[in-house]
DNA sequence: GGCAATTTTTACCATTTGGTAAAGACACGA
DNA sequence: TCGTGTCTTTACCAAATGGTAAAAATTGCC
């Protein structure tokens, strides 16, 4: 097994862990945790369980692992908003951004909101870590903008769930979606019009 | 086993098939279908395994039987929107119906939530069968409404969608809620008050 | 009480699954 | 080209899991 402490990963230990990963996510966020096995991750990967188990040291280190990563492409859109940009702007970027990531990031959108689904039994950590301080800041962000007269005051948090629920929405109950929007060309650009108009009529007077 | 085909089940059928899938939908709802164990819903049950295949043929039947039985009362808030109420106090009525089920019945969210989330196998019979007629059928009402000026014309589809994900949002998502929220002692107030803002805000001039 | 039908338990089984040991193949610098 | 460290395969294993057979216990009706 490549020791943990090692300095430089080789470029075949590079290419494989990624593949593994990779192969992981999709497995993970079709399945579940528990509903994958590592004999479809290493089919998936196109290689053998043995040799999947020489760069990970299990199942679960796989899993944590991508949770990991996940953190901080997930965050990325939070962290983007701009206390001095223009308020209405910036929540109107960032329900843009997260629809565009629910869009083009499915797999993780669902890894993700499978893992929260369970009680998040393998992330509660990096939420009180990583997204419980991020979330506060912004919610005061937020507050001095409709403090300041800038938007309508509501309850940041609420808004702040309501801009998740509704962006990871088109991800995570995809199936449910496509069944309802059936042979809709364009549901994207359906759905961001929409809720830039929720939005904007939710925030001005 | 009880036959299928009985005319009447016993007082003891009826009270361990009711005790089966209340553990069913416990073990279910908390680790997903294929994290969810017979020896956990046994327990849960206070019976023994075998005793459980004896009432059901199996753990998806037990799966499936929920499913069906949850499908009523998941439409039933949709069912009751009334095309002869005052269109705005109908569809915060249908909000607040949604936001209370999804704080008193948190388990059968998210087995909704599992189910959809991994694509639906089991269930997209049902969403072809009970869910899209009555959707396009309400979508109509909405549609409707808007169009004699009652409302505020946007898409009506995405606008259930935002229902649904907003409200689903605390109980699929309460492990990240809670976190957040942390000691807010009275969440769902807030919840229903902000939600009640967006779309009225959303739907009026 | 006696007896048939229903319900529950005991004792299993086959498969799946996460994981391991150790031998073999391979890469690459001296 | 040789040898050392890296990577991969083969052959397993123990535990967990969905499920079954059949005996034992219980219920409910006459």
């Amino acid at each position: 097994m490549p020791d943990g402490t090692d300095k430089k990963p080789s470029r075949i230990q590079q290419r494989n862990r990624r593949r593994i990963l990779d192969a992981a996510l999709d497995v993970f966020s079709k399945h579940g945790y528990r509903g994958a096995t590592l004999d479809q991750i290493a089919e998936a990967a196109g290689l053998s369980k043995p040799n999947i188990l020489y760069y990970f040291d299990g199942k679960e280190e796989i899993h944590v692992t991508l949770l990991n990563q996940l953190m901080e492409t997930w965050l990325d859109p939070l962290v983007t908003l701009d206390p001095d940009g223009d308020p209405l702007q910036e929540i109107l970027g960032y329900v843009q951004r997260k629809l565009d990531m629910a869009r083009d990031l499915p797999r993780e959108s669902r890894l993700f909101a499978g893992e929260i689904l369970q009680g998040a039994p393998r992330m509660a950590p990096h939420l009180v870590a990583g997204l419980q301080p991020l979330f506060d800041e912004k919610c005061a962000v937020i507050r001095a903008w409709m403090e300041s007269g800038a938007l309508t005051a509501v309850d940041p948090r609420h808004l702040i769930f309501s801009i998740w629920a509704t962006t990871q929405h088109y991800a995570d109950f995809e199936a449910q979606v496509q069944v309802l929007l059936r042979d809709d060309p364009d549901s994207h650009a359906g759905a961001a019009r929409y809720l830039e108009t929720m939005f904007t009529k939710l925030l001005t007077p």
